[in-house]
Parts: C-alpha cells; sequence; structure tokens
DNA sequence: ACCGAGTATAGAACATCGTTCTATACTAAT
DNA sequence: ATTAGTATAGAACGATGTTCTATACTCGGT
C-alpha cells in the first residue's frame, strides 16, 4: 500500500488550506507560513495551493478579505444604543483582533513580503472603515463625537483600539492587567473624545 | 581596470552597511531587505553583512538598538514642564516614527522573518518604555495620571501615539489632514485620561 | 457498469534567498 | 619590505516560491 497519498475531494482542499494556513500562522508565525508546510498541514499538495489560490500571495488574499469581513460583520453586531456605541465597538474590535490573530496579523500586523491586497481586497478594507464611519455618524445623533468630522473621530477610534491591541500582540504591552487596562484606556479616550467640549 | 572593485576601508563598512540598510528598508520595504541588495547598495561585499554584523539578523539587531536608543533620546528631551508632557511626549513620539521610518518598522511594524531580538536588545527597548514611565511619573507630581498607576498610564500614551502612527504608516489613516486629526486626538486623550477625575 | 473529462498528485526544475567556506589580493602596521 | 589582518569574489548548500510535466485517481453522464 501507500504507494500514493489519498486523494483529496475538491470540495474539502479550500477550507482546508485556509485553516491550515490561520493554523500555521498562529503556531509559528509568518516565518513558518511557506507553501510546503501549509500543504503539509492540509495533507495536501503543494500544487493545490496554485491550483485553488494564486499561489501565497492568493491566500494571504483569501485571508485578508476573510478577515475584514468578520471584522465588519463583528462591529455591525455592536449596540443598538448610540450612547454606547464607542464602549461596544471597542470592546468588539479588541475581542476580534484577539480571537482571530493569524487574521489580524495579515491585516494589520505583517507585511508580507510580496503581498500586496488587490484593489478589490483593498475596497473590503475600505468597507470595514466605513462600517466605523457609520457607527460615528450614528452615535454624532446623540451629541457624542459632536467636536469632529465622523472620518477623523473613526480615525481616532481605530487608533485607539489598533495601538493598544497591536502592542498587545507584539508582547509589548506591560499593562498590570490588559483587559482592565483597555476598559479604562477606552472609557477615558471617551470622555476626552467622544463626550468632550473642548 | 576594474579586474576588482576597490576595496572598502574597514571602518566605513559598518556606518555605510547601516546607511545602506535603512535607505533599502526605506525604498523598498522589507522586500528589497536582502543581503545581496544592502551590499550592492553599500558597494561592500555580502560577507561584509557577516564580518561586521552578525548576518542580516545582526543588521536588523543593530538598527532595533539604534532606534530605540535614538527614540528615548527624543523622549527624553521633551518639555521639562509636567503640564506639558503628555503633548510633548506624543509629539515627539510621532516625529521620531515619521523621521526614522525604516527604524520604527524594525521595531514595531514588521516581525521579519527569523529575527528575534537579543537580550540586551530587549533591555534596550525596556529602557525605552521605563523613559516613558518616568515621564508619566513626573506628570503625576502635578496631579496629571492620578488615576492611573504609572505603568498603565506609560501603556496608555504609548497605545494612543502607536495606534495613529502606525496606521498611518501603513497608509490606512483616512484622517482628513493627519497632523491636525493627531493633535485632536492626543488633545482628546488627554483630557479624558490625563485630567480626568473619573 | 463503464468510460472519459477533470483534477489531485509527485517530482523535477529554476531563480533567489541566507549562510558558510575557500582562496585570493589588497591594506596598513611593523 | 615584509607580514598580519581583512575585504573580496565565487562556489556551494539547503530552503524558499513558482512553473511544468507526467501520472493516477474520481466522479458524472451514458
Amino acid at each position: 500500500m501507500a504507494t500514493r497519498a489519498q486523494r483529496t475531494p475538491s470540495q474539502l482542499i479550500e477550507p482546508e488550506l485556509m485553516a491550515a494556513a490561520l493554523e500555521i500562522l498562529g503556531e509559528s508565525g509568518p516565518e513558518g507560513f511557506t507553501i510546503r508546510a501549509i500543504a503539509r498541514r492540509a495533507k495536501v499538495a503543494p500544487m493545490a495551493i496554485y491550483n485553488h489560490f494564486a499561489g501565497k500571495d492568493g491566500l494571504l488574499e483569501a485571508i485578508w478579505i476573510e478577515g475584514f469581513t468578520l471584522l465588519r460583520r463583528d462591529l455591525e453586531v455592536t449596540s443598538i444604543n448610540p450612547n454606547n456605541k464607542f464602549f461596544d465597538t471597542a470592546q468588539a474590535y479588541r475581542k476580534f483582533a484577539l480571537t482571530h490573530r493569524s487574521h489580524y496579523t495579515v491585516m494589520f500586523m505583517h507585511r508580507f513580503i510580496g503581498f500586496t491586497p488587490s484593489p478589490y481586497a483593498v475596497t473590503v478594507a475600505l468597507a470595514t472603515f466605513q462600517t466605523l464611519e457609520r457607527l460615528v455618524k450614528s452615535a454624532q445623533t446623540v451629541g457624542i463625537f459632536s467636536d469632529y468630522n465622523a472620518v477623523d473621530a473613526a480615525q481616532m477610534l481605530w487608533s485607539t483600539c489598533h495601538g493598544f491591541v497591536s502592542l498587545e500582540m507584539l508582547d509589548i504591552n506591560f499593562a498590570t492587567n490588559r483587559d482592565e487596562t483597555f476598559l479604562e484606556f477606552i472609557r477615558g479616550v471617551e470622555r476626552g473624545v467622544a463626550y468632550s467640549n473642548k
């Protein structure tokens, strides 16, 4: 027996490659993220990555698009109460990042050598930012963020979350208790940015 | 002529390699950061990177250490008025990042495959964080940041700056005017975090 | 049940990467 | 002027992403 490994059904190849890619990225980081290692993990031929994705960059793009789509969905289901939107959105953002570390790494943390997201992938990312913008506009209907235009306020919200979370993922976050310090941080930013009357 | 290229004097090799490495990183990003390309730019043999640094990772470590040293120095010369420390430190931080993009990339933006800073390099980075901590403690003498312990407040300050700047460097900062929006952002965080009495 | 189109696979091949090694030729100090 | 030190060129190794080819499996239509 074993003259040749079992052949994987076509429909299973893409999800198994995605799963393997995310696992490898989570376990070994970008340095372990190689075509041969991913294929080995997925029990699939290296060539499958070229037949089902556009090579390594295509796989990264698939992770990018899935990541921004998931983040957008997570942000959209936050509180319907405009008064809580800043707090809830920040919480949802951090939860997404810590729950989908591999996705977040591709989206924001690591510039993979050779990988440039396609124009379509960029529009998906833009749509996620526009979701943030819409959340801000909704909050502005009850007087929050009234000092800034929506784009700038959305950028501040994003910066707040990404700053804390990315340092956390790089393990250069020395906060005594990361969960609590993040809460204190976004409450503080909320006081100063969202409810201010400078 | 030209049976062999001019030989570069020993003392010039290290600075020229450093300069070439930073240039290449700034121009071509991590994907262009290869031994052969850096040596070509410095008009030096590839082997020089092994004789004068510990290979590619050694060169990255040199950039890391220089970067954290420069950042620490820039943060230490900020305002002696404790009331302005938050504002001045944030300004100095962003200025450093935008002026030393290649350094900042190695320090915070890109996990280079295979590169792990040595224990000594980590202590240099820690010293920079402790500088931030000292700045916070100084501000606390006049009642600023009084709600938090110094480590947590320093982490908030760092997160604020890194969040805005890193998205800026990744070119996913859509603020109408980055300079002004950053100022508004840190003023807002200052109101909410530094001067709060929650 | 069979047969043929589609496709998953193995493996060789290529350029480039980081790295190591060797032999050569230059430089600077004695 | 001689010698020790070292910058250089170049070959070599394994690993990488990628392309190509030939093989062998699978599944849908008859």
